[in-house]
DNA sequence: AACGGCATATAGCGGTCGCTATATAGACTG
DNA sequence: CAGTCTATATAGCGACCGCTATATGCCGTT
């Protein structure tokens, strides 16, 4: 029948499908997104995917590190020497409260909810893009309480993984940072003593 | 040729059923165990699960109404009249802490967990059974600071769920009962207040 | 003992999953 | 222009998904 169906469309542009990719993984998590999903979204068949990318997996990978240079959070800005380090880590809670609910289909941290995806080599890779934030917040909290670095550090990750889960959950962005400010306040209490 | 394997067995234990898809659900989570996974586990056929239970998702709302009645955090003996308020929801987080890693394969909690599930349906169920809980927090948090009581429910709930979501990565009991230590001291100022 | 009802069994439905073998169209090189 | 190479297209692989039509063995009743 119509057989200019077949004519070859031009080559699609790679950064551009890693850019729909890391939106439809944010939006959905890696499990909920297949591959025919993906396609539909970049306007192309699977094996263009995978002559592009290799596998759902690497084109996550790629999507993680998009979002890692494009969406994290200004750790340099907010640890300055001349800040008070309870104010500081207050204020990364904070930050962190309005990335994860910057966008209304993109809630909550993409690495964080990597981190608990079904498949396994998805989850391995967001482990492994968060252990760069995990090791800067805990070098800093060292730096200013040694003694107490990794419960102070516990504290903050598991904070920022409530944050992201009540983000998830659709909750406001005005809850997240009020809550971001109440967890804050144990710190000041932790670098006091 | 072997004809006797079509023998039929006896019945199954029903509710020796949803206990071990309890167990199943709660290690994995809903999308991560399939029917063929809980007729296996069960040692029964398709046909079976379905005439008993209905379908996966029935099965799933009877595991967590299982899990709900026997694992849910003692808020009675939590909430006694005697107890200041922060120290009550200290003590909350802490039991937290340790109810969710209570079993070294099925951490954190799975009610909170299950409002992360991408099948709809199963995460309408798990929502729908959470409420109870969020309610009884914020009506003994309402009694004791009325002004404060939706910041002060949201901070316990967001601090469940990152409890919840730590526990799911494997972090030891010690680790969770700290962070539910130092994340109590902000419940401190809130009710000196 | 005969029988009806039901929980089991076998087998397989239509659909989706991630992925790929093969063919062909277009771009580049000589 | 002819030839080569790459990225597209069609079509479909085997595996698994939740679920079920149908047949059969067992039990309780009479």
């Amino acid at each position: 029948m119509n057989e200019q169906t077949r004519k070859r469309r031009p080559a699609f542009d790679r950064e551009k499908g890693v850019e729909i990719a890391q939106r439809l993984f944010h939006e959905r998590g890696y499990d909920a997104v297949s591959v025919a999903d993906l396609t539909a979204a970049l306007g192309i068949v699977p094996p263009s995917l995978y002559a592009a990318y290799g596998s759902k997996a690497e084109l996550f990978e790629r999507a993680m590190q998009r979002y890692a240079a494009e969406q994290a959070l200004p750790l340099d800005e907010i640890f300055v020497p001349e800040k008070a380090p309870a104010q500081a880590l207050t204020d990364l809670l904070v930050e962190a409260a309005r990335y994860y609910t910057a966008d209304d289909t993109s809630r909550g941290c993409m690495i964080t909810e990597g981190m608990r995806a079904d498949d396994r080599v998805a989850r391995e890779t967001a482990t492994r893009m968060a252990e760069p934030g995990s090791d800067a917040i805990r070098n800093y909290v060292a730096q200013h309480n040694p003694e107490r670095a990794t419960e102070i550090t516990d504290y903050i990750l598991l904070t920022l993984r409530g944050l992201s889960s009540y983000a998830c959950l659709g909750r406001s962005r005005e809850k997240l940072v009020e809550c971001a400010r109440i967890a804050g306040k144990s710190l000041e209490q932790e670098f006091a003593a």
